[in-house]
DNA sequence: TCGCCGATATTC
DNA sequence: AATATCGGCGAG
């Protein structure tokens, strides 16, 4: 678990694809399994971190497992999980989960019975599963909302990348990964 | 089903 | 002025 963490971001990226995210909020458990996330890595000029340190983009120099909530246009939040060591602004953001546990939770949240609509995308995610702005700066192995290896019985596909979605720098960059043929995935 | 567009707050 | 998004809308 220690190192699964504190790989180069590429490699966590990928690791965590298989992975299950689990919140244990007031409400319920909601649970997940990541099968898309991107990476975002020093030098690449989509990657909040890529100028310099900043009240927003400080979790991502926080040592590998902080997390890092922040919102985007103004009405959604997305989540990231901060990789590499401490000082360096890199991390990885989850993009979609299948959802496994609390299911009438996270449609209760998202306003709708479409269980592909839950969490099929990095805003859809954080309202599922009642991820918040409180958390940042939290620790996945240390937090309400925390990461399991993939059950014995899981078996998933191969991983495919491309380039990553909604961002107008560092298009060409393949560091977007997910499980080839998952269905919760946030695009095809 | 696809594509366009507005919402709306924080950062640059 | 730009943004690591989403849901609603109208056209095909």
């Amino acid at each position: 678990m220690n190192t699964l963490l504190t790989a180069d971001t590429i490699s966590v990226a990928k690791n965590l694809l298989g992975y299950r995210l689990v919140h244990e909020s007031d409400e319920g458990i909601t649970a997940g399994i990541i099968v898309e996330t991107e990476a975002y890595l020093q030098g690449d000029p989509a990657c909040h971190a890529y100028r310099k340190k900043s009240v927003r983009n400080a979790p991502m120099f926080g040592k590998a497992g902080t997390i890092y909530v922040y919102q985007i246009y103004g009405m959604h939040f997305c989540i990231n999980i901060a990789t590499n060591q401490e000082d360096i602004g890199e991390a990885v953001l989850i993009r979609a989960l299948e959802p496994t546990e609390g299911i009438d939770l996270m449609a209760q949240r998202r306003k709708t019975d479409s269980i592909k609509n839950l969490c099929s995308g990095p805003g859809k995610l954080v309202q599922a599963m009642g991820i918040h702005k409180g958390m940042n700066h939290w620790h996945i192995l240390n937090s309400d909302l925390t990461i399991y290896p993939p059950l014995s019985d899981y078996q998933y596909s191969e991983i495919f990348t491309t380039t990553r979605i909604g961002i107008t720098q560092g298009v060409d960059l393949p560091y977007r990964f997910y499980l080839k043929d998952n269905p919760f995935i946030s695009r095809k």
